[in-house]
DNA sequence: GGTGCTCCTGTAAACGATTACAGCCAACCT
DNA sequence: AGGTTGGCTGTAATCGTTTACAGGAGCACC
């Protein structure tokens, strides 16, 4: 019978009001008299109506979605996150949009287009890198940088990298390591560098040896760490322990090494950075810092929508606190 | 200045023609005359223009997005086929809404809140286990499945998971097991259930040993693979080998009993499902099943962009090939 | 009885695009 | 010259809501 998806004109026949009460009675029912609103209320169940989203969203100037511009969305590192945000956005209506950086041609070009593409009432940014240019756009939508930042003052919410990477190099200079080496993410990235100074900077206040040899570059990946980990084996001298500014070059390095018949943790000592869950299964298991990934997406959420709902595009920053989990990578050295 | 964003009247203003032809000039340039053309991007240009996409969809009567409908957003399986259906959508102007089906609290009514919302054109559905009769409402966009799939003809796109099974325990049967268990996927999952029979039935068909007790209950995580292997210790008379239903309870068995001191794959060969990426640097290396998940998602894009173009309910299925990844965790045993 | 409230509801104008339809003009043909 | 054609453009209706504004009903108070 009903064919056609009934309107919010249909529903206004049916129950013998205007639009506008229908409208009134969806929206603020407090408004409508309690007779007329039942009335209305009957008619939505009688013809099946369901607001149309599209209609509601142009006359009332937003989109209902948020989207989340992921420098690769292939990265499970993000999944987690995305739940985060996704939990918090749901329940007030809006929908989450998902976008990779990494797609299409010209990235200046991508940025600006979603800015000012009208797709969405605001945006989380997870790349730091990005051209801060388009964002100073005219009518653009609120942003929110999560995990990256820059050094503009947009609102971010972050963990505590500095403070993370000093966790886990006091850590290994408690189990009596003196040698320390340090696996870093991509130049250019805030992460890397925030990750890469906590550790030179803890290793100074204690007043030990640093060598640039035992710095070895990375970009966060399982292969990059695999191949730190070639590097780290034709060294004459070998740090006894790494701090591995993500978990997964944590794993690439420690596979790597396993195959050769090096053991972990006693040949040497690895601790990662995240927490991501497989960590946890791994023999050795590995000693990590924690990044409360769902929290940062949840909180990245509501302070964007705090914005949108202010209507502002500054807002307020957040950081996450990051934890030492202690498992089973790290050797105690007899001093 | 230009406060304000403009409009499709500013443009044709600004170029001195009407708002259709600035419409034809965006959708359909080979209509229009070429100096006219040239005046109104000029004009697009000048005034910043950017097409409204809310207004254009509610014209047009569609809404520019495709939904995902993940059971678990924080499940990394997802973020790289999320990456395939996001490069095919992109490029043709729409958009990915991904929810989660565990958000909320009634799924019933979830499934037909998101078929009816009218918030997309189309809907990938990740879960099969979801109720069908939502899925008979009128007007509801088309839907495919990915990975999963229900036993009505809802068009789909899925691996081979039969014969995955069937390489696995082939290919241990070929090393020379002849013990040979199985850990689980949840119960109720079409996945399980497949990958179950695939391994019954390969055994069965090379008459060999099948015991209720080297089959494993497990739900596809880490953890089920991890208690699984506590049942596998506790074991009088243990299987040499185990085909894992996914490698994330490969990687939970194995951690776990090499944590026992048990060695992979001396003590007891394993072989996963998927081939995720961090397999590839355990120790030992996983040998697994390879699911091309990038593909999966571009199919399934690709799939529904041709049900809602062409407007129809129906359409094809389609199945993606499995491929056995040798690596270092099965061990020959000489018969 | 008139005035002023309060409560509720209806009218109608937006929101910003797309597109069917009609009209205009120049060129071409007979 | 008149008719036809084809290429291009403009007019205006339309998509389905929301909401400012106005209006009507009922009531109380002076």
């Amino acid at each position: 019978m009903d064919k056609k998806i009934a309107t919010i004109q249909d529903v206004a026949a049916e129950a013998g009001v205007s639009t506008a009460t229908v409208s009134r009675t969806l929206s603020k029912p407090s408004v409508v008299a309690e007779a007329t609103r039942e009335a209305v209320l009957a008619a939505v169940e009688r013809t099946g109506y369901r607001i149309n989203a599209t209609a509601s969203n142009l006359r009332r100037q937003r989109t209902g979605s948020v989207i989340a511009l992921v420098p690769n969305l292939a990265n499970p590192f993000f999944s987690q996150i995305l739940a985060g945000i996704n939990s918090v956005l749901h329940p007030v209506g809006y929908g989450l949009l998902v976008a990779d950086t990494q797609a299409g041609p010209n990235l200046d070009d991508r940025l600006s287009g979603y800015l000012q593409s009208g797709m969405a009432d605001g945006l989380i940014l997870f790349d730091g890198t990005l051209p801060v240019e388009p964002l100073t756009t005219p009518g653009r939508p609120p942003v929110i940088l999560a995990c990256e930042w820059m050094d503009d003052d947009l609102p971010s919410v972050r963990t505590e990298n500095a403070r993370g990477a000093s966790l886990a190099v006091t850590h290994l200079l408690e189990m009596g390591h003196r040698h320390i080496g340090h696996i870093t993410g991509p130049k250019g990235n805030v992460l890397s560098q925030t990750r890469l100074s906590g550790y030179v900077e803890t290793l100074s206040l204690h007043q030990h040896e640093q060598r640039d040899d035992w710095i070895f570059d990375g970009d966060f990946s399982m292969d990059s760490g695999a191949a730190a980990a070639q590097k780290w084996l034709q060294l004459k001298d070998r740090p006894t322990a790494l701090f591995c500014a993500s978990d997964e070059m944590a794993i690439g390095f420690m596979g790597a090494v396993q195959h050769q018949g090096i053991r972990v943790p006693e040949d040497v000592s690895l601790v990662g950075f995240d927490n991501i869950e497989v960590v946890g299964h791994l023999s050795p298991a590995l000693t990590t810092i924690r990044q409360r990934r769902t929290q940062i997406g949840e909180q990245a959420a509501r302070l964007l929508l705090d914005m949108i709902e202010a209507g502002t595009l500054t807002g307020v920053s957040e950081i996450i606190e990051v934890e030492l989990i202690c498992r089973d990578s790290v050797a105690r050295i007899p001093t």
